[in-house]
DNA sequence: CCAAAAGTGTTTGCCTTACACCCATGC
DNA sequence: GCATGGGTGTAAGGCAAACACTTTTGG
């Protein structure tokens, strides 16, 4: 092992998660009770160190398998967090990440095993550390990413009736939609196409189900070279 | 000291810093050729080690003001590169910065005695490591940044004339803009304001120069509670 | 007097918003 | 037959984009 820069100080690195799910037309957020001192007890993101021969991005997915069982979940980093007494037991960087996970997916009893609850996002309790900061941080890049596209059907199942949707969009943005306005815009929306499925649970009636095109191509408009 | 994580990896931690300035009507950037290996002599964003007692951000601000003799300059978190290869040497994990100074604030002797040179943001030389990467997505929080407020003033000196900004805003969104339109624009936001001063130096006939309205209060539209 | 940059309004199309009623079905 | 959620169109206002000429003055 070389030793370039040997004369530095190291740092603990650790990742935290910012889980989001959509459960009874709310957007929630999956947290635990923190198992170890310093903070034992207290409601806390769920986290993990870095380790030596780890990128941080595969951190960010073995604790969130590790939690979820879930893999190939839609995960984007938030920052890093570096405040030299933001851990009160001892010097931690770290990295928040979010990510969006379809609750239907995810086998309750591992949640229990964990010890996790779903909150609320505007009924959160007091929470450890600068964890409160990087989920608010974590919200608003949220709200830009399904903003620009399709990123908000993570948190839906494969198929979806248009009224699911506009409660989800409704939930993430904090505020009611038109019906009528927000059916043209996703029928503009080139990443949802319909099927010829019916949803009969949710209505008498019956409601078309649709799901994500998956020859929607997503473009980057502002990512120069 | 107290040791709560003492079994977990430690690494390395450093900032780098993406700075931004305006000059010959050109969005550009200030780099140097390494001093040290590995690397040496790549051409590379100018960084500095975290240090124990420290908080990330406070790394940042050091770095800049030991390099431009700038404080109170305007940066803002990137976000964390951490792939376990990403440094040659050693693992290092880092946390990019983007700055924006003002040239004329900006001692050239010091830009000397430090190597470090303005290069056009395309035409930028090969770089060490991920700093592309880093670049490229600072760039894409400077165009919202911009696009969003005041931000992009801090390119420019305290007096500026519309048509220096117009270059501005046209350097760092790479396009060039409508004249009326873009007056018409600066005219209806309230973070500019005009001065009695006329500039002669850009023309025969002299222009008004503006500068950033102090009364003007920022609001977080999408950042809850 | 002319070159060179400063300054100034109007029109058009598009996209967003507001708004109310009929449809299909299970019970 | 009625309660329940599903589904649809149009008009108005606001915003962004296109577009060309007059003004001032140093040389």
């Amino acid at each position: 092992m070389s030793a370039y820069y040997s004369e530095h100080a190291r740092f603990l690195v650790s990742v935290d998660c910012i889980i989001f799910g959509f459960k009874d037309g709310r957007l929630q957020l999956l947290i635990g009770k923190r198992q170890m001192d310093p903070g034992r007890g207290a409601w806390s993101l769920y986290g993990g160190f870095v380790k030596a021969d780890e990128d941080i991005d595969t951190t960010a997915k073995r604790t969130l398998t590790s939690l979820t069982g879930l893999s190939k979940v839609f995960m984007r980093q938030v920052g890093a967090f570096g405040a030299v007494d933001r851990d009160p037991g001892e010097r931690v960087i770290s990295v928040a990440y979010y990510a969006l996970i379809n609750v239907a997916d995810y086998d309750d009893r591992l949640r229990e095993k964990y010890g996790l609850q779903w909150f609320d996002m505007d009924a959160l309790p007091p929470l450890y550390s600068d964890h409160k900061e990087m989920i608010g941080m974590a919200l608003t890049r949220l709200r830009r990413q399904v903003a620009a596209g399709p990123a908000g059907l993570r948190l839906l199942p494969d198929l979806f009736t248009l009224t699911q949707l506009q409660r989800l969009y409704e939930a993430v943005f904090g505020k009611e939609m038109d019906k009528r306005n927000f059916r043209k815009r996703i029928q503009a929306a080139d990443f949802i196409e319909k099927t010829a499925l019916i949803d009969k649970s949710g209505s008498k009636r019956g409601a078309a189900l649709y799901r994500f095109n998956k020859n929607f191509v997503q473009d980057y408009p502002d990512i120069k070279q």
